[in-house]
DNA sequence: ATAAACCTTTGCGTAACGTTAATGTCAACA
DNA sequence: TGTTGACATTAACGTTACGCAAAGGTTTAT
């Protein structure tokens, strides 16, 4: 049985160019090459292309192929077992993607429901504006037009049940922050979980959570009057605390 | 705000390479160059970059990404719905590929409790080179040195299990083709289900299943006085019943 | 003044082929 | 015997999303 390059591409149900390309690369040589220069595949060579082929099905890349069908005392087994890994690790990136995908589109949804919902979304309205007016230009001022309008857009976006449930956690925070006051410690446990729904909360408005911003958030609780002012309602020194635990929390404390 | 490359990059969490390659494609340009031609972003592009970055992370190629961003009335929802479902087929391929790995990996386990099997490792050398005496040279002149190996190794590496489950499959097939032959109907329902068990059989020993090659079996139990005798033992006319109930399930009967 | 740390463009390299171009070969049919 | 159509060959560029290096200009700090 001897097989011309499109031959032993049907055979196989790969395109012939693949074919070559192996031959190009070296992992499947011809059997031989007639006097025309065409490319002879014999018994064995038929053998070797469907080992390559099984291995390249299990996703092994084409040099590490070439490694196992070099050497006998290659350990396939353990190779397998390490692309195992590969591919499980590759499945959990997927399916954080997907759910992502999923969470995005379900936002999404969930905006268009919203949009229906006039008095809701004349509420929100109106709850940008007044941020707006309160804090619009000093914010665009530090942090950037953009910081701003996305923190806008992405409460306009947020649906009903974000927002409740972003209010139940400021709420808690608050509770948890008051608690851990006492104790003094803003290392401790009370104030780091403070520090956590603090972290939860900005979640819920960022669309990217990073340390730094984090600790910049905190620091500007102090530095700006209007803030400090909120949390020396709540309680006078409040605010330095919550930083202070929000430094430990992102480890910026040095 | 302006940034300038390694500055936006680090915002990012990306290479300056990457941004300057975004400038490159035209995804991301900067606001203005300086007069010593250094790009300069400002809050505009940084947002635009989040964006991008954002559908990256959902694996989205950068040509889809940037037709996102050009066209307004694009519906990203539906984009991203679609971009869901290539995930989920991307998530069962790699499924597939992990089952497919692990069972290759239990087979090679397998195969090393084998070795130590000695009593069951030479009943099945014995097996091999009995076949081989009956029928090797013919099967490998007729399908050539690499099928016969293959299958001789096949049979190597079963385990007892595996073994055991063929010959399940092949007394079953055995019972269902001789009813099926009463009904003297090769397309009959019974007799499709001895072609169908009689493939099972063929897998145990195939690595790789083709209808052609079914069909090219079948046959071969009728034109092979060996295998033809064989049948003939159990019923008359056995062979031939069973060829054309292959080549009706093979489609290959024309 | 000088060095370090930036910035720029240009261009090659990656994996596994797809695609095109220009040309040669083979089997079959009129 | 000539022609047609299906094959074969090599060579070379294109693909993705950058990494890396070179060669040189700019900015900033000491």
């Amino acid at each position: 049985m001897e097989y011309t390059v499109q031959a032993l591409a049907r055979l196989a149900g790969v395109s012939s160019r693949t074919i070559r390309y192996y031959d190009e690369i070296g992992i499947l040589k011809p059997a031989r090459v007639n006097s025309s220069g065409y490319r002879i595949y014999g018994p064995a060579e038929v053998d070797r292309l469907q080992q390559i082929l099984f291995y390249r099905e299990l996703g092994v890349s084409l040099d590490v192929i070439r490694e196992i069908m070099l050497s006998d005392d290659y350990d396939g087994i353990a190779a397998l077992r390490e692309h195992r890994e590969k591919l499980l690790e590759k499945r959990r990136q997927l399916d954080v993607l997907i759910s992502t995908v999923e969470k995005t589109i379900k936002a999404s949804e969930g905006r268009i429901v919203m949009t229906d919902k006039e008095k809701f979304e004349g509420f929100k309205k109106k709850l940008i504006e007044e941020n707006e007016k309160k804090y619009g230009r000093e914010a665009r001022e530090k942090y950037g037009d953009e910081a701003v309008e996305k923190s806008n857009r992405k409460l306009m976006n947020m649906t009903q049940e974000q927002y409740e449930a972003a209010e139940k956690i400021q709420s808690e925070m608050f509770e948890t922050l008051k608690e851990a006051f006492k104790t003094g410690d803003p290392a401790g446990e009370l104030a780091q979980k403070a520090a956590d729904l603090h972290r939860q909360w900005l979640c819920f408005f960022w669309d990217s959570y990073s340390k730094e911003a984090h600790a910049g958030v905190a620091q500007m609780y102090v530095d700006d009057e209007r803030f400090t002012a909120y949390y020396v309602r709540v309680q006078p020194g409040l605010a330095k605390f919550l930083r202070d635990a929000v430094h430990i929390y992102t480890g910026m404390n040095k």
